[in-house]
RNA sequence: GCGCCUGUAGCUCAGUAGGAUAGAGCAACGGCCUUCUAAGCCGUGUGCCCGGGGUUCGAAUCCCUGCAGGCGCGCCA
């Protein structure tokens, strides 16, 4: 593809750094080698197109003033060689280049001729990238902290996605330890209860009502023949049973939620394969680990963690940490991947650092895992903090939120704040206001575009578009709007943030309502109407291309 | 006690690889529908950027320190 904004830029930078060297070469000032330069986009317009503040770095490897070097930079800059029409010094030694007037129109160009591929780069170059994210326990249904979880994992996948990596999108499924273990207690006990025998419920046990449905519908399939087996038989059944159930239900609920996995990895098969030994095996001839107190050590310490932590419990039991290298080896040695991001809440991060200390201790990178650590999701309801756990079972889940909000207004909702920001989701509110939701705005744009072009009945197909004809401040700000996709989807991935879409996503909404509200797309000037549908259809193209990587809906109408 | 995250307009939050006059949405108020969807647009104003020091030509952004909130510090996951 053509990337027209890019190559103005790279043009400009590299005629700044000739610059220089002529500069020094005229023995203007003494440089050894000329340092990165940096172009931002000024927030007033009054300073121009782009600016750089290279004059300003200088002083101190020079020993001249920034505008010394900034008189210097611009006189022996070649504005020939640039699409730059005018070039000022401002303020402290900023210098801004303004932009001939032509050159946006090549970015309709590209937004035509690349259509459903507009903003899609090659920046990842192919590297394989593993992203993880809810991975939440099969015990139950997910919950509004899963739903966060989801709509920054699958929009982090889809941002690396279009970024140009090859990304597998993953979904752990922790169906092994100690959870499990509550759960197939708690399972037992329901069961045992509705079946007439007299056992109390574990203290510590789920006790939402899904165990209770569970176990319900396994005595209506299977009656009480299990009441006579052995206790640790009856569990197994029962866990197998009631985890299918719930990993199937995860699956469904995750679907209509608009996220589909490439990999469901359980937990489960690092045991039964014995890679979970295996790895621990490997630490222990590295010389990293010990045993304490029966149990077996990893020297986390050695690796700059705070304090060591257990791999093998002093019952034989690995621990959960162990099946997580166990893990994460299985991704980068025996699957290859270049890079892991996962998604995980806040109340994980004192794991972060550990992990990625095995990883270094078996010889892989742990630099190549990154964490999005989201901070957990409140749920404020009339006005006061619900506490929520599952287990016991007063949780909000995802499906409630969905039936309550919608799929479109959920994933929007939760893509719209950085992962990093604490946040209170008023349930009242959000419900109130669905229909303020900031994604009807966005999707209100679409629909009038598609609104548009269903009316153009007039035959412009033989008129060529002639973009200079779009001569208005608002035709220009929205042009220039669309160049920024595909800078934006880098800048989500490097920041590791894809709420960066969303708020792209209304700001492309909005130049386009203001453009709505001063240009007529319909109107007799033939030549002109042709150039504005073509504009709107650039436009369309990239709030659907949003709309693809946010997972929710263009709609033609609303 | 120690570690991580957060503290910016009345509210929810951007801005934090140092840059020019700190921004947006919501809420409030006033305008705009005989013309392509008013779920829209235009206008009006608000800030001890949590406090205090420091680094710098320049700090919301970096360093130190204090305060407030969240989370973590298990042979749980």
């Amino acid at each position: 593809m053509n990337y027209t904004l890019s190559q103005v830029k790279t043009e400009i930078i590299d005629e700044i750094a000739a610059s220089l060297k002529k500069s020094i070469e005229k023995e203007l000032f003494q440089l050894d080698e000329i340092p990165e330069i940096l172009l931002e986009t000024p927030r007033e317009k009054q300073f121009g197109d782009f600016s750089t503040n290279i004059a300003m770095q200088l002083p101190k490897l020079t020993k001249k003033s920034p505008r010394y070097i900034a008189e210097a930079i611009v006189e022996n800059y070649d504005k020939s060689k640039t699409h730059v029409e005018k070039i000022d010094i401002a303020g402290p030694g900023f210098i801004n280049f303004t932009l001939k007037e032509d050159w946006i129109y090549g970015i309709l160009e590209d937004v035509k001729n690349t259509g459903s591929d507009y903003g899609k780069t090659e920046y990842g170059r192919g590297r394989k990238v593993n992203v993880e994210f809810i991975s939440a326990n099969p015990t139950g249904p997910m919950h509004m902290g899963n739903a966060r979880g989801g709509a920054i994992g699958d929009g982090m996948a889809q941002v690396l996605s279009w970024a140009g990596f090859e990304v597998v999108k993953e979904f752990y499924i922790n169906d092994a330890g100690n959870q499990i273990e509550k759960f197939g207690q708690s399972l037992e006990a329901r069961y045992l209860q509705i079946n007439g025998v007299a056992v109390e419920f574990p203290e510590d046990g789920y006790k939402g009502e899904d165990i209770t449905i569970h176990m319900n519908e396994f005595t209506e399939a299977h009656g009480n023949k299990y009441v006579n087996f052995d206790s640790r038989e009856r569990r197994e059944v029962l866990i197998a049973y009631a985890l299918e159930k719930n990993i199937k239900k995860i699956e469904e609920d995750l679907k209509g939620y608009g996220i589909e996995y490439d990999v469901w990895f359980r937990e489960s098969e690092l045991h039964k394969s014995n890679a979970v030994l295996e790895i621990v095996e490997e630490l222990k001839e590295r010389g990293h680990t010990y045993e304490k107190d029966g149990a077996t050590w990893f020297k986390a310490t050695e690796f700059g963690c705070e304090k060591d932590d257990v791999l093998i419990r002093n019952n034989d039991i690995p621990t959960y940490f162990a099946a997580d290298i166990a893990y994460h080896v299985n991704k980068f040695r025996t699957r290859g991947f270049d890079w892991g991001i996962n998604v995980w809440g806040a109340d994980h991060h004192g794991h972060v650092a550990r992990i990625k200390a095995a990883l270094d201790a078996l010889g892989l990178k742990g630099d190549n895992l990154d964490v999005i650590l989201m901070q957990l999701v409140r749920l404020v309801r009339k006005g006061e903090t619900a506490r929520m756990s599952k287990r016991q079972g007063n949780m909000v889940t995802l499906s409630d939120l969905i039936d309550e909000v919608g799929k479109d207004a959920a994933r929007f909702f939760f893509n719209l704040r950085s992962p990093e920001s604490h946040f209170d989701f008023d349930l009242d509110l959000a419900v109130e206001e669905s229909n303020e939701n900031p994604v009807f705005y966005v999707q209100y744009a679409h629909a009038r575009i598609s609104s548009i072009l269903r009316q153009v009945e007039e035959d412009l197909g033989k008129i060529d578009a002639d973009f200079t004809l779009l001569k208005e401040k608002e035709e220009k700000e929205l042009i220039r709007i669309l160049a920024e996709f595909p800078f934006e989807i880098i800048t989500s991935v490097e920041k590791m943030d894809p709420s960066r879409i969303t708020r792209y996503a209304m700001d492309v909404a909005s130049n386009f309502h203001s453009f709505y509200n001063a240009c007529r797309v319909r109107n007799d000037d033939l030549k002109l109407m042709k150039a504005r549908v073509e504009l709107v259809s650039a436009v369309k193209v990239v709030l659907k291309n949003i709309t693809e990587i946010l997972g929710i809906k263009a709609p033609e109408r609303m």
